[in-house]
DNA sequence: ACTGAATGGCTCC
DNA sequence: TGGAGCCCCTTCAG
């Protein structure tokens, strides 16, 4: 018998066909983990089971607790398989046995095993990512790039270089010269829809439609049969804009579930689940130039969507004006934002130098911000505290610090209180939706930490320190841990571990539910997010798909 | 079918 | 303080 099977074809061989059922259900099932993990050692007759290295994923292992479900592939069961020693009689005697075996062997295929390995196979074969979407229009969004070869790989002189050409509004540029937008009010007109066509009207309807809040179960219990009765359909995925996604939010309506994405190139897309519109439903606009970190829609105001940018720009897309306005604007390194005042009109700012702007939307410009240089010359994420709103948190290179807005200087503003216990840097800290009584963090050392933040200005202990793969590496966004803000007690975090997967768990660290789908959900979603109101949840991923649980 | 490149971002020295 | 080293994940173009 052949001793190496490289590919998954080796499966349908036809020397099988003079294999025993068992050798051939054995030979299969080694076969298609050969194709998992092609640089295993493979059998040799005298010792069946060569050692058995129980080489799950070192990742899920390093996670160990979160586990929902071991790989059962690995669990090798053939050890006992038995190997036919030759034995044959005369030669018409051997025929006989030969063409029995045959026969059935494809008795035998034709019947479980068959259906099985292709079962298996289809598995091993990586779904087609949903072509719902910007996919049949992308050719009217396609950016014509020049193609990159250095004039050194091509032999020859190098150029002077040349200043890129004057900017003109929303004229896409290549990615190597491109310049901030223009300042100012740009109209919002979709890449993806023929110029000069009008926003579908629906949208506006459902960004004004009256907000609705369904009663939800409160116990622990309910909450997770509400999450385990939440599935993911062909329909629910969508390419929402073109790059990796590096925010994304639910807008609170809920007779439509409605989406926003931000990539890597400063695009914000729109999806309404369902269609409605060209594309699936999707609508792409560019507001920005670099990646957007940031984006919420106002509570206050369900038309207005907020999006920051590292381009230094942050604005304000107003569905009923049709326009992103500025709504605050540096050079460049902004990072986050959060609503500092009930009715949205102040806002918290952070950028990559350490420094917090409050910034007050009702006086337009740059003029009546206020910034305040923190001590650590980082600030990776802002989070105003939902009932005391002058506290906010920030989360700082290795330290949450928390505080009051009232009480910012122009350098080394003394924090309230800090959260220690971080090793690593800290990529977002978050307070409980309802209360404020907890900080929930994701710091690179690989852990989730949930602080008592119950008396805010006296020490907040740690409360539970929860193990989670964070290595995203270098081609995907960084996981962020995210409250549910249905509830005081739960939140959603997206997943390295294979099969691909969100994971919800309580304060206490319990997993409560994790969401899987063989075929539609095949990809790490680093940016998760749940609605408001409805049983919904999203995952965003690297290739611009946002993708949705929902009851 | 396969390969290489991708302008992110943290940590360490 | 700035640059090398690293993470090892996904996607797309050639």
């Amino acid at each position: 018998m052949a001793t190496r099977r490289s590919k998954r074809n080796a499966v349908v061989e036809v020397e099988k066909l003079e294999m025993t059922p068992v050798d051939l259900e054995a030979a299969v099932r080694r076969s298609s983990r050969s194709a998992l993990a092609p640089k295993r050692l493979s059998y040799s007759p005298g010792n069946p089971t060569p050692q058995k290295k129980k080489k799950t994923n070192t990742v899920e292992d390093k996670n160990g607790q979160n586990n929902v479900k071991k790989e059962e592939e690995d669990e090798d069961d053939s050890s006992d398989v038995e190997q036919t020693s030759g034995g044959y009689g005369g030669l018409s005697q051997y025929e006989l046995e030969r063409l029995e075996n045959i026969r059935k062997n494809q008795e035998f295929l034709t019947s479980i095993n068959l259906l099985q390995a292709t079962e298996e196979l289809k598995q091993l074969t990586r779904p087609k990512p949903s072509q719902r979407g910007l996919m049949r229009s992308q050719a009217a969004v396609k950016e014509v790039l020049p193609a990159r070869k250095s004039l050194r790989l091509q032999n020859k002189e190098a150029e002077d270089l040349t200043l890129p050409p004057e900017p003109r509004a929303n004229l896409v540029y290549d990615q190597f010269t491109r310049l901030k937008k223009p300042p100012g009010s740009l109209p919002m007109d979709p890449l993806n829809t023929e110029e000069g066509s009008k926003l579908p009207s629906q949208l506006l309807e459902l960004c004004s439609e009256d907000l609705k809040e369904e009663k939800m179960d409160p116990s622990l219990k309910g909450y997770q049969s509400a999450l385990k009765k939440m599935r993911i359909t062909e329909d629910q995925v969508a390419k929402v804009v073109k790059d990796r996604i590096f925010s994304a939010a639910f807008h609170p309506c809920t007779s439509s579930l409605l989406m926003a994405a931000g990539d890597k190139w400063g695009k914000v897309g729109l999806w309404k689940m369902g269609g409605g519109w060209d594309d699936d439903g999707v609508l792409l606009f560019e507001p920005h130039t670099r990646p957007v970190g940031c984006m919420a829609f106002s509570r206050a105001h369900p038309t207005h969507l907020l999006s920051l940018s590292y381009d230094g720009s942050l604005r304000c897309m107003d569905v009923e004006k049709a326009v992103f306005d500025d709504v605050y604007d540096i050079d460049d390194g902004l990072k986050t934002f959060d609503f500092l005042s009930h009715d949205c009109s102040t806002l918290v700012v952070g950028n990559w130098y350490g420094e917090v702007a409050i910034v007050d939307r009702r006086t337009p410009g740059n003029s009546h911000e206020s910034l305040h240089s923190l001590d650590p010359k980082i600030v990776r994420c802002v989070n105003v505290h939902p009932l005391q709103k002058q506290y906010f948190a920030v989360a700082e290179s290795h330290v949450v610090s928390i505080y009051d807005s009232r009480c910012l200087k122009k350098t080394k503003s003394q924090a309230v209180s800090q959260l220690y216990g971080h090793s690593k840097s800290i990529s977002s800290a978050y307070f409980s939706p309802h209360t404020g009584n907890r900080v929930l963090t994701t710091c690179l050392d690989d852990h989730i930490r949930i602080y008592d933040t119950s008396e805010v200005t006296s020490k907040c202990p740690l409360m539970k320190s929860i193990r989670h793969d964070m290595q995203t590496g270098r081609w995907l966004s960084k996981l962020s841990a995210v409250w549910d803000p249905k509830r005081e007690d739960c939140f959603v975090v997206g997943s390295m571990g294979r099969p691909r997967r969100m994971q919800v768990f309580n304060e206490n660290g319990q997993l409560q539910h994790s969401f899987m789908d063989a075929e539609n959900l095949t990809t790490v979603l680093s940016v998760t997010a749940f609605h408001p109101t409805r049983n919904a949840l999203l995952g965003g991923n690297a290739s611009g798909r946002l993708h949705v649980f929902s009851d």
